[in-house]
DNA sequence: CCCGTTAGTCCGAGTTTCGGACGAACATAG
DNA sequence: CTATGTTCGTCCGAAACTCGGACTAACGGG
């Protein structure tokens, strides 16, 4: 179960890199966790399971990086509100098209019948293994 | 995908602490990788994808903890052949239990039926995903 | 208005990880 | 047997990562 993963990730690592965005692992896999209407810090070290300090730091890589911005939540003075930058969300662009083609190669190993029904069955499953169950989105590193 | 594979992993090392084994996650992560017959240090770096150094010093710790020793590989005297100690193998009769705990319950969610589907669909993408299975088609992830 | 709680940051220390260089042991060719 | 190139593992030093603790600012209920 982790294989397969680790290969998409890396699949999508080095499609980003190839295209000359230097951006580590974690800082990744903070930024796969954003929420397209923005994030509190402390949702994404919750999700992430990581200190709030951590992932400060790593927001702080990708704010100078100029991958996201970081706004005044108006809900909350407190809060900081973590969105995707424009520069951002050509992360997003760049992994989706990689993430449907690995998806398409274990199509084509699978075939669609099977396919489908690992899908399903790993959704089920994450129903009982992930306690913040988060809105579908369309982002690096996140497979299903 | 990655989250019951989370879910699974914390849970054993859960069960570790829990019997006084303090045991870090990329240790554990490495020591998972060691060959009943014992495994090179360059085997584990390569399969862990991180440097040789690096899993060094994680053998280190595992070797100072008494889970893990070095012995001379007889067939070669440059390598080391790291094997699992006594110490342990207790590791292991203790997460075995754990990881079936957990497997059932998935079977109890899934069926029998879609969790057969599920494991082998996962050891069919593990065929074309896992560099050290079989030398096989595109292959972006490996450096060096 | 007060007080307990929460969001995020700063600081400092301990740990992890790696690149580069190294000696030792293999493997092959001459 | 020697020469050369490769592989195995280790040592060294620097950069990075990560966290606990302490702190300010803001919220929210009484």
């Amino acid at each position: 179960m982790f294989i397969p993963y680790r290969f998409m990730e890396s699949a999508v690592m080095a499609a980003l890199k190839a295209h000359g965005h230097d951006i580590g692992l974690n800082q990744a896999r903070v930024f796969a966790r954003i929420n397209p209407e923005g994030s509190r810090l402390s949702e994404l070290a919750e999700a992430a399971q990581l200190s709030k300090q951590t992932v400060g730091s790593i927001v702080d890589q990708l704010e100078r990086a100029g991958y996201v911005r970081r706004d005044p939540d108006p809900e909350d003075a407190r809060a900081r509100l973590v969105t995707i930058a424009p520069r951002g969300r050509e992360l997003i662009d760049l992994s989706s098209p990689v993430v449907r083609e690995v998806e398409a190669t274990w199509e084509a190993h699978l075939g669609r019948a099977r396919t489908r029904q690992l899908r399903s069955s790993l959704q089920e499953l994450r129903l009982i293994t992930d306690p913040f169950a988060l809105p579908t989105t369309t982002s690096p590193s996140t497979t299903s």
